[in-house]
DNA sequence: TGACATAGTGTCCATGTGACACTATTATTC
DNA sequence: GAATAATAGTGTCACATGGACACTATGTCA
């Protein structure tokens, strides 16, 4: 069975970048490829858009597919068609960047037959087609919108402490912040709730939980507030 | 003629809001179609990425060959992909804004057999496909960019007033600025360059001409700064 | 030459931002 | 159980920034 139209037409991908954090480091889940082209490189899980599903749709079912990650932060990126992108043919691919909760989605390190694995950031292997420039816009991209959008929260437990909500304003930001002005700053907002819980298996003095709270900030975006770290 | 393919493709196309500012509101251009579906509603210009041709390649011919408008601001918006957002079949579209200078390009009323206009951005008919969410996004986009990054010059004459960034501020953000705030914000920023020319053919006192200093800006930028009103 | 239309200019107050250091609490170790 | 180690948690002050606010200057036109 075959297809046929009387122009030809570009192939259609999505190709993902799935930031987790763990400790020290901004991370990204990357899959090692099986087939040619670029065969045994790393590259951003991603795959051809069907015709009867959605760009966001596709983008999730890949995800799923090759990583396992299901019901993450997904937001659009950026659309690439130069010609050349892919050896084989004129492939147009639609991007998108996902946040994930490290410590919901256990690094799951092989599905199918393929490998998937985490890489900081800053420290990825060679990547297949032109997904080192995909991985450098996503990047970007997040930095910039961390500090006006409370997307952060994404990358972290659902409960967390000041001290990890900070820590992942500094790895994205990659500059230290004051701890004094941060929590000033950020309870400020009103956006947190705080628990009666605190943080368990530390050597020292147990640090506050909070949530965030979705519903507040969307009352308060609503009333004119603005995030802004 | 026709090119076959394993799988069905989507057709890939592209959207362009193009926007101008006249004396009082913001701008939009828009082609009436003239064949269906939707013959004779109006619609952004655009068509068919042809598939020996980058996307921004596919906008910028599509511009000129529906509107005559070359050299222009052009800057990728958004991909939509919903199934059934064109009634023939599936269609992706990858949507562009463009900012024009009404000055350089004259309302270029008809090329082709086609008719071309402008209207008021909160004034336009009803469009055809889901071209009035495009048009909503972009305008959207427009607000949040055009206050961290010089862009509104792209709709202002070379040589402009103060009073005529300030009125352009003005039209898209949708509020008054103070006069002395807003010539103390803008000057203070060191990236327009005074011009010893004045406007002419006004009824009262001329005021100066200034330009924007790309270069400047671009320096500045390397330097850490960052442009906001 | 007087009326009118817009250009062009500075101050002050309130608020926000950022620099900065010590005490409190808990676990661990000896 | 006392000392140590590690991080939690807290407030002030100086300075910069943002926003409110009104008058004089200059050119055109009747």
């Amino acid at each position: 069975m075959s297809y046929s139209y009387e122009y030809p037409r570009a192939a259609l991908t999505v190709d993902c970048v799935v930031f987790g954090l763990d400790d020290d480091d901004l991370q990204v889940l990357l899959i090692q490829r099986g087939l040619p082209p670029f065969e045994g490189r790393w590259a951003l899980p991603g795959g051809f858009v069907r015709v009867d599903e959605s760009l966001e749709d596709s983008a999730r079912r890949e995800l799923r597919e090759e990583t396992g990650i299901e019901n993450v932060y997904l937001e659009q990126l950026y659309t690439i068609g130069d010609i050349d992108r892919d050896p084989r043919e004129r492939v147009v691919t639609v991007t998108y960047y996902a946040l994930v909760k490290l410590t919901d989605h256990q690094v799951q390190a092989a599905t199918d037959a393929r490998n998937a694995a985490w890489f900081a950031v800053d420290d990825v292997p060679a990547l297949a087609f032109d997904h080192a420039k995909i991985l450098e816009k996503a990047h970007e991209r997040l930095r910039g919108k961390v500090r006006y959008q409370p997307i952060g929260f994404e990358l972290l437990p659902t409960k967390f402490t000041l001290r990890q909500i900070q820590h992942l304003y500094e790895v994205v930001l990659q500059r230290p912040l004051d701890k004094r002005n941060f929590r000033k700053r950020i309870l400020s907002m009103d956006i947190l709730v705080e628990l009666d819980e605190v943080e368990t298996d530390v050597a020292h003095r147990a640090a506050r939980l909070y949530k965030f709270d979705h519903r507040k900030y969307q009352r308060l975006t609503k009333q004119g507030f603005n995030f802004e770290i």
